[in-house]
RNA sequence: UGGGAUGUAGCCAAGUGGUAAGGCAACGGGUUUUGGCUCCGUCAUACGAAGGUUCGACCCCUUCCAUCCCAGCCA
């Protein structure tokens, strides 16, 4: 249990909200969401349902330069998409826009507020540093009156950005510098994606927030770490005005290596090109994890398994890995499909015979039901499974080695076929008609088994093989990430499915067999299908091969 | 340098005075018609460091060290 998860279960039992617990999911809408959202998502909305509260979806709308609906439409399907039931508590932070205001001239009229004609340099200047005090606006101590027309002017459009401010009355020389005066309202003649040109005056953060959280009942108001300074003008406003105050929480954000989870720097990833868009597969945001192939409950493990405490971290990018093969593993289907493809001749098969398997789609899950798969003459293998001269070990095909070609037959290689450069172009084998299904007729060990498809049946499909975005474990650590982009990180491959894949839908997930698991993209047409590797499988084989090089 | 936060294994993370959970990774082995899955085993004399209190300290006290956050009219 969390620490979170404790504290919310003492507040229960002690009846410090009367027994509720209401959360929220605050996302400004000025980009999509990633894996760190993705921790908050699973927090808030996992707490409410677990102890029998509410969790509602807030937009943090309080910046027109920067939100945009677009945002909004995203990153409602990507909060949906993890399971985040807001019913009809879709709230934004814009809705509020009038208290915000009746707020703010309540501030004013206790002498907690003050409108500053200091400009935004100047304001710096005065604020001090980490260890000097700062100093007081000479506009600090204007009358109630003075300021409460000044404020209404500067609703009523009288003066232009950065003109004046709304600033709070706390303590220029505080420790703490988010009290020293912090700014309550700016100016910006600008439209917002919701409210229009209703407003030019826009709440900060700091002010929006906890009176949005107040007045929505939340109990727990759950955030990231770099919010701790801010818990204390948190409780200042809300105090000050006397209004319900809930609990600020801060945690740690989540960090993963090989990848970038800073909205900024997503921003530039995507506009900039150095991916296909917000969806790229690539990219560690919710809708290019979506379109990868990740399913959603892989991340609720994954966030069940990072934990929750408030100490800096960076999770390896190998636990993603292992809660996608995890689900996946129990819930894809088995399909055959080969990558690099590798002819293979059955020499003593008869020419123009067919004959079909019927296999299973799940060997360890019946349910799952099975599909037929055409045998034939000329197949192809995984040009990797075959060697001219292969290591200790090699349990696949060499010259004069017997494999299994999974649920067909067992056949053994009488040659390899090169060209002139030497590149092997053909397999010539002979299989043994009494393996059908890929027994053993006397009980002779066949080590290896390997996928296959037939030549004639196949169907051409476009495989995108992703790799990590970033080759360095810390992107962020570098003077420029971007110097970091993996050129690896998208290989493509023509490869060569099972022709029962053909009715496999668009955003299925599927395991080609000893490869990986595969999503079927939206890029798919009708004549040609493109799939996007999710994961690989565990590979021991070539761990083994890496662990054997490296001596 | 002021204030705040945090230090437990390669990576996460429990433990809050009674003698270091769990997961990932790694390594070794069994099983296997996926070199997948699965199963079994190994993996901190040690909790940032040094003192102190105590019968007993990861836990309490003191000092020190390291890392992160804050000087937006961003969130």
């Amino acid at each position: 249990m969390d620490f979170i998860r404790t504290r919310i279960m003492q507040d229960m039992a002690s009846g410090r909200y009367g027994g509720r617990l209401h959360t929220r999911f605050p996302p400004e809408p000025n980009g999509y969401l990633h894996l760190g959202h993705a921790k908050s998502i699973c927090l808030n909305f996992g707490v409410a349902s677990e102890f029998g509260g509410l969790c509602n979806l807030r937009f943090d709308d309080t910046n027109p330069a920067k939100e945009e609906t677009e945002y909004v439409d995203a990153i409602r399907e990507d909060v949906r998409w993890l399971g985040g039931q807001w019913d009809d508590r879709q709230f934004h932070a814009s809705d509020y826009f009038a208290h915000f205001y009746a707020c703010a001239e309540k501030l004013i009229t206790l002498g907690k507020a003050y409108v500053d004609d200091l400009s935004a340099d100047q304001i710096r200047e005065y604020r001090g540093t980490l260890t000097e005090p700062g100093r007081e606006s000479p506009w600090r101590n204007r009358s109630v009156e003075e300021n409460l027309d000044l404020f209404r002017r500067m609703r009523a459009g009288e003066f232009a950005d950065g003109e004046r401010v709304l600033r709070a009355k706390i303590d220029m020389a505080a420790p703490n510098l988010v009290m020293r005066d912090p700014t309550l309202y700016r100016i910006r003649h600008a439209a917002h994606h919701r409210t229009g040109t209703d407003w030019c005056i826009y709440p900060m953060y700091d002010y929006a927030h906890c009176l949005s959280d107040s007045l929505e009942g939340i109990t727990h108001s759950l955030c990231t770490l770099e919010f701790v300074n801010n818990r204390e003008l948190y409780d200042w406003i809300l105090d000050t005005l006397d209004l319900y105050h809930p609990q600020q929480i801060e945690f740690a954000r989540l960090n993963v290596t090989h990848t970038v989870l800073s909205k900024r720097k997503l921003i530039q990833l995507v506009s900039e090109g150095h991916v296909s868009g917000w969806d790229d597969p690539r990219l560690p945001t919710l809708s290019g994890l979506r379109r990868r192939g990740v399913p959603p409950e892989a991340l609720h493990q994954f966030c069940r398994r990072i934990g929750l405490a408030r100490a800096d971290s960076v999770v390896e990018y190998a636990l993603l890995e292992f809660c996608i093969r995890e689900y996946l593993n129990a819930h894809a289907p088995r399909v055959m499909a080969v990558l690099d493809p590798l002819k293979v001749v059955i020499e003593n098969y008869p020419e123009g015979q067919m004959e079909e398997f019927d296999m299973p789609y799940h060997p360890e899950d019946p349910a799952y039901g099975s599909r037929t798969v055409p045998f034939a003459r000329e197949l192809y293998i995984e040009r990797d499974d075959f060697r001219l001269d292969p290591p200790k070990k090699y349990h696949r095909l060499s010259p004069g080695a017997e494999v299994r070609l999974r649920y067909a037959y067992l056949v053994t290689c009488r040659e390899a076929v090169t060209d002139a450069s030497g590149r092997v172009t053909e397999l010539r084998c002979v299989y043994d008609p009494e393996s059908r299904g890929g027994q053993s007729p006397d009980g002779r060990k066949v080590k290896g088994t390997i996928h296959w498809v037939s030549a004639a049946h196949a169907l051409p499909a476009d495989i995108r093989l992703y790799g990590q975005l970033f080759a360095a474990e810390n992107p962020s650590a570098s003077q420029n990430f971007l110097d970091c982009l993996n050129p690896a990180s998208l290989t493509l491959a023509s490869g060569l499915l099972e022709p029962a894949l053909a009715s496999l839908e668009p955003g299925k997930c599927v395991q080609f067999e000893r490869l990986g698991y595969f999503c079927k993209d939206k890029d798919s047409s009708a004549e040609r299908a493109v799939f996007n590797r999710t994961v690989t499988l565990r590979d021991t084989w070539a761990k083994m091969e890496k662990n054997a090089g490296g001596q």
